[in-house]
DNA sequence: AAATTTTTCGACAACGTTGTCGTAAATAAA
DNA sequence: TTTATTTACGACAACGTTGTCGAAAAATTT
């Protein structure tokens, strides 16, 4: 069923039809009920794939994420798809896989027309980000969120990642630890640097020399990843506390802890970044810094599609700030 | 730039351009190659609007889910997003809430060739599935995973939910139990029937009379959900384990079992389906019934693409089961 | 009643691509 | 050499929709 086969149903031009099927200041009221009417009675849908490539707008946007296997990334989806089907638009996932190569294959794809919009998370191998440049310079807006990077006028979204590794830190601090040891995945990544200096600024606020040493960077590799926080807390001079800047690692501490037999949080405390509900359910409980992954899904789209849908989107170069909670259990007690 | 433009610049007709660029025998070698380097020198890439438009085909697969907060539906998308990829797919995303309307209603918008295919886990209120053999009669084909419809002859991929539901009831009872609790979300699923039933014959199997009280469907409500299993436990004939169907319900009983000083798996033993990482870390560690997530989006993908891909897609009415994997942890010991 | 404006609709040309068909030129078969 | 066949390209018409423009008909103003 197409227009003008409708139109030839009602014995209209297929212009008019079109016309009063969006309402068309031009079309009277009786002949747009008519056509409303007929439309609904055979059913007609209009052709996405046609009606997109006239308007050169897909009403779609693509997600660009390293995975979708923890929890955070998929309540992010989840606030991105919630304003999305809200809008009428249609969401595109794209998983790199912390692989950056595979990033700039994704962002080539999109540079056509096929989507309205980017919302990214970048990989953690990403330093440079001519790629989303060039999308960006196809008139196609692309927002950063969480794994962002710094010297773009692109906005941003992400959490108090600095406030967060301060706070963590201090509270361990006011917990009696010494040796704090900071673990992270990528030295590329934003994120990893402002939750270090928020680490770092903290220490030396209240008199703590910091320990290069003490500041480790895991490989991607599990089993190296084991590897290292096992070499750490197996030294003569272990940490006191363990400051994880993804689950994944403070889930490794815990492992190696129980196989060395050591005790959280009475030999090493752990606090981490994570959006786990199973936190509280852990032995022991585990403090976290949660996100508000939701709505920062929610707040990139929100900001995304104020682009697509105003043309002075050139004016957007905020960044937004959301503030993670800091949840005290045992693991810190 | 376009194909006309790019035709222009090679002093050649479009379709000359257009061809060659499709490496059609139509176009000698020596133009073939001529093109190809004016097109990376110009960086043309064909428009996937007018492409998928002319072609009526839109490279790009819908995947319907509830919900991508949880362990289990992550790895299924990746292991989707995976075999998409490598195919030049682009993967959709669309989520349902647990609501039937908005099931309808995506499945509404994409029955105008907006997606070649449909990979479906359905909603826990969907008893119907008409609104999907619609989208099957207008030649999209529909796969679904995990959470299938019975009565239909569109291929499906589950895990073996019977044997899983039967398997773990034996483990229990192996360890001494008597009175186990079922706990699922939906009496709809199949997912649940199967399990259900495997529960049932094992009981019956080992001589143990099905009490239907002990066959609890906890509503969606948070709230609700724990105020069921409060009372379930509370009860002076409590059930001396719990066999949850989602992995939500056991966290809560786990929650409930601590609010009530009730010793895990001394009072009361707990197994249940989970993708969950943290389950091993859990205060005991939580024993489960872990379904082969990726393996069944990259299972589920591959069919739809052979029915995409294939013509003869009408004959392709298998039901394919992955087997799930039962994890012995402290919960049930 | 004439002139002007508004309302309401139809004709038509895009949008960029793909596939069919026609047709020269080049090659092979008669 | 003539005829048949293949090769290599161009012309052109779609695909279904949207937006511009023109033009009758109706309503309004002079």
């Amino acid at each position: 069923m197409t227009l003008k086969q409708l139109a030839k149903e009602l014995n209209l031009s297929f212009s008019t039809v079109s016309k009063a099927l969006r309402d068309s200041h031009e079309i009277s009221a009786a002949t747009k009920s008519r056509v409303l009417a007929k439309a609904k009675a055979l059913n007609y849908q209009v052709n996405p794939l046609a009606s997109s490539f006239r308007k050169q707008k897909s009403k779609t946007i693509a997600v660009i994420i390293p995975e979708v296997v923890n929890d955070f990334f998929g309540p992010v989806i989840s606030g991105i798809e919630s304003i999305a089907q809200q809008k009428g638009y249609h969401v595109l996932i794209y998983l790199t896989h912390e692989d950056v190569e595979r990033e700039i294959a994704i962002t080539q794809v999109l540079q056509n027309g096929r989507v309205d919009g980017v919302l990214i998370s970048l990989s953690e191998q990403t330093t440079d980000t001519t790629h989303l440049d060039n999308v960006r310079q196809k008139e196609i807006p692309v927002v950063y969120f969480d794994r962002i990077v710094e010297n773009t006028d692109a906005p941003k979204v992400t959490t108090d990642d600095y406030c967060s590794g301060f706070n963590a830190t201090e509270h361990l601090i006011q917990h009696g630890c010494k040796r704090i040891a900071f673990l992270s995945i990528s030295q590329n990544l934003s994120i990893s640097h402002k939750r270090l200096k928020g680490y770092e600024d903290a220490l030396n606020k209240n008199g703590i020399k910091v320990h290069t040493n003490l500041i480790i960077s895991c490989e991607r590799d599990d089993e190296k990843c084991a590897a290292t926080i096992r070499k750490l807390l197996k030294q003569k001079n272990r940490p006191d506390a363990i400051f994880a800047a993804v689950e994944k690692l403070a889930l490794k501490t815990y492992e190696i802890c129980h196989e060395l037999k050591l005790n959280i949080p009475t030999d090493v405390k752990v606090i981490t970044f994570s959006n786990s509900y199973t936190a509280a359910l852990l032995n022991p409980s585990l403090t976290t810094i949660t996100q508000p992954a939701f709505e920062m899904g929610n707040e990139a789209a929100t900001i995304l599609f104020k682009m697509i849908e105003k043309k002075g989107y050139q004016s957007m170069k905020e960044a937004t700030t959301l503030a993670s909670q800091l949840i005290v259990r045992s693991s810190t007690k």
